[in-house]
DNA sequence: CGAGCGATTGAAAAGACTCAACCACCGTGG
DNA sequence: CCACGGTGGTTGAGTCTTTTCAATCGCTCG
């Protein structure tokens, strides 16, 4: 049976049932360069979801089942701490894949997935996801770099997170959105984005403000534009 | 020629020139399980080393050339942050391997790595290396494994980072220092503890007499002893 | 014995957080 | 069509943690 959900999810203009040859996950990250026979079982095997904003991928301690690939839109990838506060590892964006880690660890999440707007995101099943890896020496070993390429960003952001201030993260987690979002301005709500930064709200709101009267940032109720690239790099202090 | 230093080394009593067989990495980790003519080719293709006490075995920015796999020892693998502050991303014991990541993503090193205390530690040359992964399915598993792990592992402590004081921090560091050092005192610096806590020295200082006078700690020189793990617990806040 | 480094202590300052109140916007229901 | 309630955003004030800077101590090594 169709829900009126799931009708007018479909209904929806930001839906769009894609081929997987023509998904931005062949443009980057692992996926990249995938073709022939492996392609057509790659979209023969995935099934194509809709997520409207805020809706929930996976939670933490739930078993993994296969991976997620963006086609379009956003998701927050996160942890809860003691006190139930977000702390957001990683913003997946269109071409990324979501969840793989925890294929090979044989564990349950140790994270959780939401969608932060509406999204196309495409789901492998666990089974065909490592039958590709194992018999797929060049994208097994993407994976490997994959997984290596992440392990060093998170060791530059735990030394961020360990010794820049506030308003130094802030700038960072700027850049790195400013990456995220490309052309679009950043539109996270305050609280993701101090979930992000690794703040509170409250501070969050009061340092946009400065580098918004710095002249850094252009400011709309959602959405942030970034102005002055290379002065948001300076106050990142690197 | 041998210089004068490395005979002294080599007279030392924590100097062992050992085979692969009765290594502890053996016991866990990558190399867990690993036996017959893989055990021989690893015997044959492994260089042993002796590393004083601070000595370096690869810094940031430098060439990866193969992966170390501690006999003996610790090891810390830092980063520097903007003030060249260092920060510890992990620290190694005896059995665990040393910069596999950089094999994986062609890049230049992103961290740095120095023995803690006086070390047996095997270098494997990189090609060597990554052709017993290429060639041993549960070999190449196994660091896939390892790295989900790892990432597992720096997700927590971002968080951890992110939203803890500094003292349920130095708690759930003194928790993964006791895991590190088992039975023996935990044994660094002042300043490498904060590094690794992710705070000034003089606080640190003055956390570690809190939790003396809270009875959980014996603190020598140089040696800390955790007395009251279950208080350590709590005071971690989880 | 003196230099030097790591460890320690004290005091002041800065940074960030919490709490509380208030505002602005939006969708709902009357 | 408008009042209402709720959510997310913003501001202010006070407090607490943590850092910084300066000084001292104690030990080891040459």
């Amino acid at each position: 049976m169709i829900s009126f959900d799931s009708m007018k999810s479909m209904l929806d203009e930001s839906y769009k049932h894609v081929a997987c040859s023509t998904c931005k996950s062949r443009g980057h990250g692992l996926f990249n360069g995938i073709s022939g026979a492996e392609l057509d079982t790659l979209e023969a095997q995935r099934a194509c979801n809709f997520y409207k904003k805020t809706q929930s991928l996976f939670v933490e301690g739930s078993t993994p089942r296969g991976v997620y690939c963006v086609n379009h839109g956003k998701v927050k990838v996160f942890k809860r701490g003691d006190e139930g506060k977000e702390q957001i590892i990683h913003i997946a964006k269109a071409g990324d894949l979501i969840g793989f880690r925890a294929m090979f660890s044989g564990e349950l999440y140790k994270v959780a997935a939401e969608s932060l707007e509406d999204s196309n995101i495409c789901f492998i099943a666990k089974e065909d996801f490592l039958n590709m890896i194992e018999f797929n020496p060049t994208l097994r070993n993407g994976i490997i770099k994959e997984l290596s390429q992440e392990l060093s960003d998170r060791a530059d952001f735990i030394t961020n997170m360990a010794q820049k201030s506030v308003r130094e993260r802030l700038a960072f987690s700027l850049l790195i959105l400013m990456d995220i979002y490309g052309e679009d301005p950043i539109n996270l709500s305050r609280e993701d984005l101090a979930n992000f930064v690794g703040t509170a709200t409250e501070t969050l709101i009061r340092l946009l403000k400065e580098f918004k009267e710095d002249g850094c940032l252009e400011i709309e109720v959602r959405k942030l534009r970034v102005i002055d690239k290379i002065k948001l790099i300076s106050l990142a202090g690197n």
